[in-house]
DNA sequence: GTGAAAGAAATCGTCGACAGTTCCTGCGCA
DNA sequence: TGCGCAGGAACTGTCGACGATTTCTTTCAC
């Protein structure tokens, strides 16, 4: 699965491509990227390999110095830690958001996630479970609409990518983070902004603590 | 002043170029950006203007449909009260910040900066007291030391840059905020985290109130 | 042996040309 | 008159080659 993309692609979406090397771990932190090396390697000119790496500068995964070429941006555990913090505002807002905006069907799913998440915790299945606590924070930002600040958090969510997967297989977490999702889930479907807002926050200071702890 | 770059750069830096022209207006929103108009307005190749566009589309001045040329973005008024409610977040972060890690230089260089902003508001010198108001937010941010919502706010900034004018030039507004950015102050000096950062929520508080009953 | 300068290698930056796509225009036909 | 279908204009996307810059290597003088 790594690169059996014979002819298919004319050029593709390269920029697609080298984001999931980064974030798969294929380019390490603060390798270069050296365009002619990138686009041998799939087999597409060196013009697209520039653009992806002008793209990928944008979202901020990519580094680059005039003259000196592209590299994998690094993201220190003090900046990971600067992003939770700015994710926690950013989120709060979604959550504040999201409980003021929300419709009946909105509602309505939230309900069911919040069932299946518990049931998933209570069956131990930590797969699945993991993939619905961050279901819910994907949900409330979608419910909250707000274009603005859902787009800044996938940009960081993209950026520590790498601190996120750490953080995830940490001992002793998980288990109370049920209730603090439900938590989170219940106030928007009470549509109570304060209280979403304030679950949120309780949730995502939980989180940073955690990463403080991690160096 | 338009086009007498006739030798000197060889194709300095043309995203700044297209920048300023987003800007200060002269790239209206919405406008469609030709590669090749540009390209013969700024005497550079072609490649070199495509360059820059993809990286002003990283900074989200520029927006960029797949073979169909690229246009200036342009904010809508509830974008723009969005992007006022993402600074709030992120701004009151800084102010906490700032409260938190501040050195006694700082604090003497806010001191400062507030007797000069109460001095020009007696005085009544718009203009200066004007660009000392956001000298008090550029300097809060600067003490914060939180690389990534600065870097944010600054994004964040540029694209709203249309709409800061529309709000700098409202009537009513600018005697009272002298105590709001006033209290800032003081809360950081005091290194009152809490109170920095509510001052800084009020303060941005009644600037939404003012962006959302513009349209 | 050490340091600096000259040369070579590696890599980025720039260019002009060509291919591909989208959109507009005009023609033919009902 | 209205609709669909070429044909063409206007751009964007892609490519390979050349020029410029940085970095590594070698050589030479002291």
């Amino acid at each position: 699965m790594t690169t059996m993309s014979v002819e298919g692609a004319p050029s593709a979406d390269v920029a697609g491509q080298i984001r999931d090397a980064i974030q798969t771990g294929r380019y390490a932190p603060h390798q270069r990227l050296i365009e002619s090396d990138i686009s041998a390697e799939f087999g597409v000119s060196r013009a697209a390999v520039r653009t992806a790496l002008l793209t990928l500068t944008g979202e901020g995964l990519v580094e680059r110095m005039p003259n000196k070429g592209a590299r994998v941006r690094s993201v220190t555990l003090d900046e990971a830690v600067e992003i939770a913090e700015v994710r926690m505002g950013l989120e709060a807002l979604c959550a504040r958001k999201a409980a003021e905006v929300a419709t009946d069907d909105d509602i309505a799913k939230l309900r069911r996630l919040r069932a299946d998440m518990v049931a998933a915790a209570e069956s131990g299945n930590h797969l699945t479970y993991s993939e619905l606590k961050s279901a819910v924070h994907q949900r409330v930002q979608q419910i909250s609409r707000h274009s603005t600040a859902v787009a800044l958090l996938e940009r960081l969510r993209a950026q520590s990518a790498r601190h996120q997967f750490r953080l995830a297989l940490h001992p002793g977490r998980g288990v109370d983070s049920v209730h603090e999702h439900a938590a989170i889930i219940d106030a928007v479907v009470a549509r109570d902004p304060e209280a979403a807002e304030s679950a949120m926050r309780l949730h995502l200071a939980g989180v940073l603590e955690v990463l403080r702890t991690l160096d």
